[in-house]
RNA sequence: GGAGAGGUGGCUGAGUGGUCGAAAGCGGCAGAUUGCUAAUCUGUUGUACGGUUUACACCGUACCGAGGGUUCGAAUCCCUCCCUCUCCGCCA
């Protein structure tokens, strides 16, 4: 969420960075609302604050033992009559406009940082960094991931089909154990890198997917539970976050940094047609995720910092990669800065997304009210928050069941992986 | 799921219609003091929005789980919901 008075004191610099992502933003609306709301609100103010003095005043005659049916009484307590008329005619309006100021406020995206590349699509995104060309896998006539793991019998997709639907996977045996073992060697990774495990609920509330700004703009995009405020979480991002929601921190405790695995669920819409195949867009997947909540004037540091723990998994793994800044254009909602990391995928002769690092600055933090306190300094700041994966599972076994193919039809297990499924190869 | 109890400031905990943003204690902060490593005393102590001000600051409004209602006036009474605890049942 944007701040109010940052619209209302500098509309053209917003309007300006918002256009840099797309032309549709116009802060017009929302700058006329909030003129009425202002109006609105300071007459109801007024009339309170005389309705709480006729309150008092009242209270002090019956204290002093005035008569109740006294004509000065009366006549006070007649004011106060009206008064409540009035506010029952105002205060409607009242919320009616800050209602809809509010779902304004909640449908414009963050401002991308001055550093964004400024571009209109994925085309525009830019290539910081590459990683690994000579892991690049030598033999030819690889197999994709998916006909890999059937032919291994470690990946099936029609059982599971039959047990859910399409964009289900089952994972069997040496799968399932490569899933478990990648889990594990991740979290020992990232909690050696100095993030503190957390096990989270998988499902959430609208408000703490309101807090990370999955709501309301992306309803559709994840699964809700029937007769509960409740949703399965699309990524961890909503339930660490939103661990600290409503909270005053003291500054000391920045910065958090957490780590967890847990499952995701994606409903995909419009997806339809796309990734059909292979673990690459399942409805639900595991994930290993980086989350940060730290002081605003290092935030940035923190974001390079995070990009370089989930870059060192692929780098340890020894899978090449790359990494590409998102440009305006493409960058996520709540995102001011964004870097995804793609994995090399052979079989489709392309670097796919399989981390994706953003920095939120303040954005979530408003929306979720998480802040801290300096010591010696009066008020509350807005903390920025920050994350990215460390790594998608799946997508990380479909690089390796690529990647890590040998001429003899047999797949090696990266070396740093051997420790934790206790076998070379599959 | 059934029966009961309860949700008050950073914490403990008073407050059942009137000057209550809320007693008291603890903690925190500031100051004073004492040679004994901490104690004592004094003062202070939330958040948000809006307004006035160069500023220190001041003023108004809202907030006692959430949302409605009654009333001139609600932490206090009524309704709905959420959550927590205890007992029983069920369950990994």
């Amino acid at each position: 969420m944007l701040e109010l008075k940052q619209i209302r004191e500098s509309p053209e610099l917003v309007q300006t960075r918002l256009q840099r992502r797309s032309a549709e933003y116009d802060l017009k609306p929302i700058l006329e609302l909030n003129r009425q709301q202002q109006e609105l609100e300071s007459a109801r103010t007024r009339l309170q604050a005389r309705s709480n003095e006729i309150g008092k005043l009242i209270g002090q005659k019956m204290q002093a033992g005035s008569d109740p049916k006294s004509p000065e009484i009366q006549s006070l307590k007649e004011e106060g009559n009206q008064i409540k008329t009035q506010l029952s005619e105002l205060e409607p309006q009242e919320k009616e406009v800050k209602n809809k100021q509010l779902s304004f406020l909640l449908s414009f995206p963050n401002l991308p940082s001055e550093s964004t590349p400024i571009g209109k699509s994925e085309q525009e995104n830019v290539e910081i960094r590459r990683w690994g060309d000579e892991y690049l896998p030598k033999i030819s006539n690889l197999l994709p991931h998916w006909e890999m793991g059937e032919k291994l019998g470690i990946l099936q997709f029609n059982r599971a089909v039959k047990v859910a639907q399409s964009r289900f996977v089952n994972l069997v045996g040496a799968g399932a154990a490569l899933e478990r073992a990648l889990i594990s060697f991740m979290l020992d990774q990232q909690t050696a890198a100095g993030y503190l495990e957390v096990m989270p609920p998988a499902l959430v509330n609208s408000q703490s997917l309101t807090g990370t700004s999955q709501l309301p703009k992306f309803a559709e995009e994840s699964f809700k539970c029937e007769g509960d405020d409740l949703w399965l979480s699309p990524t961890a991002e909503v339930p660490v976050t939103n661990l600290y929601r409503e909270e005053i921190l003291d500054a000391a405790s920045l910065p958090i940094h957490h780590c967890a695995y847990t499952p995701c669920f994606r409903r995909e819409a419009g997806s339809y047609g796309k990734d059909t195949r292979g673990l690459i867009r399942l409805h639900q997947f595991n994930k290993v995720e980086l989350v940060k909540i730290v002081h605003p004037e290092t935030s940035q540091q923190e974001h390079e910092s995070l990009v370089r723990d989930a870059e060192a998994i692929l780098q340890a793994l020894k899978l090449p990669y790359r990494v590409v800044e998102l440009c305006t254009g493409d960058l996520g909602f709540g995102a001011a800065k964004c870097y995804d990391l793609e994995v090399w995928l052979p079989s489709s002769n392309t670097y796919r997304e399989i981390s994706s690092c953003s920095n939120f600055t303040d954005f979530q933090a408003r929306r979720a009210g998480i802040r801290f306190r300096e010591p010696g300094k009066k008020g509350t700041r807005l903390a920025h928050t920050l994350n990215g994966s460390g790594l998608a599972i799946g997508r990380t076994m479909a690089a390796i069941l690529e990647n890590y193919q040998q001429s003899d039809g047999t797949v090696k297990i990266p070396e740093a992986l051997q420790p934790y499924l206790r076998r070379e190869v599959l």
